[in-house]
DNA sequence: GTATCTGCAAAACATTTGCAATTCT
DNA sequence: AGAATTGCAAATGTTTTGCAGATAC
């Protein structure tokens, strides 16, 4: 299935904007910022502005095609990958790590009555390249 | 031992101000924001600023007195508890819960090489007077 | 032709910074 | 007096909003 028919069959009419920027998350894996795609996607799409930016990634949010990160304090992360992971950033180099683990189990027991919707585990600390110094 | 004291043998002087935010947090285990904070100690101290706010906060959590939480949208929450615990969210009365669990491990397993220096785990949901109607 | 989408400019807000006034010892 | 603390005002930077123009069906 490509792109514009994956928008598409989650309610999503796939405009040039929408189908680059969900693209440029698909293919960068790196839980961009909006400045980040904003300037990635500027060559290709002169006009583009933040807004669109900003609307989108909301869309995507919303019918679950994306998670939201908040694991930076001053800007918010985007994520394609919506699978059970959890974040590692490192507090040297910056970079944030995609944690996989099924054999933890992370999700702690909710008192009787709550219901858990959305989870997201965060961490900071070294990294593999970091911690060597 | 006193508010004071504990200030005190963390490295900071306390000042009416750093005294009277810290016992706020101590006394009111509500995650509160600056501005909540700020508000409710004004007619106690009328010439706080919400910078001096900023600050103490700042410094208690570089002391390891206090957590910062990233768990909402668009400001800080502050956490007097630096037990091993985690946050629940209610989306609908935004009410942020405290939630113990000793049995669960819910650190997962880092690559090797990897430190983890601190952790957070954020649910939203509904809690359980939300959940009933 | 109508509804949706886009994008500019301005607004809104939380947080930070610079610096002068204040406080404490 | 000297050092640390406080607090005002301005700046910063991200995200949101209003609205007009563009686009799609």
């Amino acid at each position: 299935m490509n792109i514009s028919d994956l928008l598409l069959s989650n309610g999503i009419k796939p405009s040039i904007q929408r189908l680059q920027i969900f693209n440029f998350l698909f293919e960068n894996r790196i839980h961009p910022s909006v400045d980040e795609i904003f300037i990635s996607l500027c060559s290709q799409i002169p006009t583009l502005s933040k807004t669109t930016v900003y609307n989108t990634l909301k869309i995507f949010e919303k019918k679950g095609l994306i998670q939201t990160l908040k694991i930076e304090d001053d800007e918010l992360r985007f994520d394609i990958d919506i699978s059970d992971h959890y974040h590692f950033k490192c507090t040297k180099c910056k970079k944030i790590f995609d944690i996989y683990d099924n054999n933890t189990n992370t999700t702690p027991t909710l008192p009787h009555g709550f219901i858990c919707k959305k989870k997201q585990i965060n961490m900071w600390g070294l990294c593999k390249n970091c911690s060597k110094n």
